[in-house]
DNA sequence: GGGAATACTTGACTTAGGTCAAATCTGAAA
DNA sequence: TTTCAGATTTGACCTAAGTCAAGTATTCCC
């Protein structure tokens, strides 16, 4: 069935039998475009894996600015942390577009660990989470505007001619630490420069230009 | 023997077993203020258990400008990423005090996580850092300079009247993310306002005033 | 289609905090 | 003590990017 296919891909180490088990306890959910998966503060019992769709992870400064951790892409985990902490999400969720995901419940999951494969697999995803998040912090204290939307378009879609956004000029602004006026005006200037041109809604790409921001970039299909 | 009791503190529910068997292959290492531990992009076998000092934990952005991620207490693990991944230190760490420390090695580790309560353990911290980690990026992208300093001495030092602060201005100012004469302005705004003063190398400041940034700081002893 | 709500753009303005350079100050080595 | 390097301060200046306020353009619902 279909709710074990995505955990199948999850959780790709995990025993057949283990996921038989498993997914008996998952429950499938979907929710609209900003529909909210859950807020900062909430109680919960469960974390997720995404079978489709973008997931925005954010937290909300006391002043009410809103700060993006991550998009979560399909196939990845998330609100995992809730599985040793405190039973409480630190961060919020929300779709960035259509989603559906399995809410995977935290008694069921934790005994999984004592398979050495899977154990070993969920520690290095936490491990890469961790990275990513140092990188993150590295991207947004001292990369500019403009490094970053470049970046942005390189981890999330590969280098690219030309890219078919699937997210408001919005989302991308707060995906990449800004506001829509400053995004808005460092298209104007990079349309100015001949960088970048605007094919209806696609964005046509200087490949030069983009390539030096592809150095460092993890691999497509932002993380797991 | 010495090297033991660090690992004790440093993993609390380790077997006793367990504790003198991963003893025998550790490294009791020592750095001098300002020593570097290893640097981003080194090759290491193994991750660190800190006794005692103050580790800087950082990233070198391509520009050279550097970051710091977080500082490490002792009690505390670093590197452990190490263990699942490249084998590459990611991040770069340097001792802002004397330092002494255990060195890990990977392979003799892994087999560790066999045990349960010491599994949940290890997995408990990562995931707490992870936390700290979305913590910090909340903490440098969205709080000036003024509130990252005051929740810096909380989170550090607790709320008390006056501190006797062991790091120089220029190591502060690099942890919360600025530079010296931005540091050094802001204490002299800070003292024209009343709120602070020097008595000699000691920092005396208002209480009421820094209680306010006492609310959601961690507990002292920055981390584990 | 008409209109309200969003999204997006544009302009004028502000500002926190960085850069650069020049003094001071201070502690530890000689 | 003298000295020099590093730490700290101070001043002048700059600038990326945010705020606020008006438009203009889309989208979507009735």
């Amino acid at each position: 069935m279909e709710l074990e296919n995505i955990l199948r891909t999850a959780f790709p180490s995990l025993s057949e039998q283990s996921l038989a088990m498993i997914a008996k306890q998952c429950r499938l959910v979907k929710h609209p475009r900003n529909g909210i998966l859950f807020l900062e503060g909430d109680t919960g019992t469960g974390f997720y894996a995404l079978s489709s769709g973008t997931v925005k992870i954010y937290k909300t400064s006391p002043a009410g600015q809103e700060t993006v951790l991550r998009l979560q892409g399909p196939g990845s985990i998330f609100a995992e942390v809730i599985l040793f902490e405190s039973g409480v999400y630190p961060v919020s969720a929300s779709a960035m577009t259509p989603v559906s995901a399995v809410l995977i419940p935290r008694e069921h999951f934790l005994g999984l660990l004592d398979e050495p494969r899977f154990r070993n697999e969920f520690i290095a995803t936490l491990m890469h989470k961790q990275r990513y998040l140092t990188d993150r912090i590295l991207y947004l204290t001292s990369l500019d505007v403009e490094e970053r939307f470049f970046r942005f378009l390189v981890e999330h879609y590969g280098v690219q001619e030309e890219y078919s956004l699937e997210l408001s000029k919005k989302d991308i602004a707060s995906a990449i630490g800004t506001i829509p006026e400053t995004l808005s005006r460092l298209f104007e200037r990079l349309r100015g420069r001949g960088i970048i041109s605007w094919k209806g809604p696609v964005l046509a790409v200087d490949r030069d230009y983009l390539e030096q921001f592809a150095r460092e970039a993890l691999p497509e299909g932002f993380d797991d």
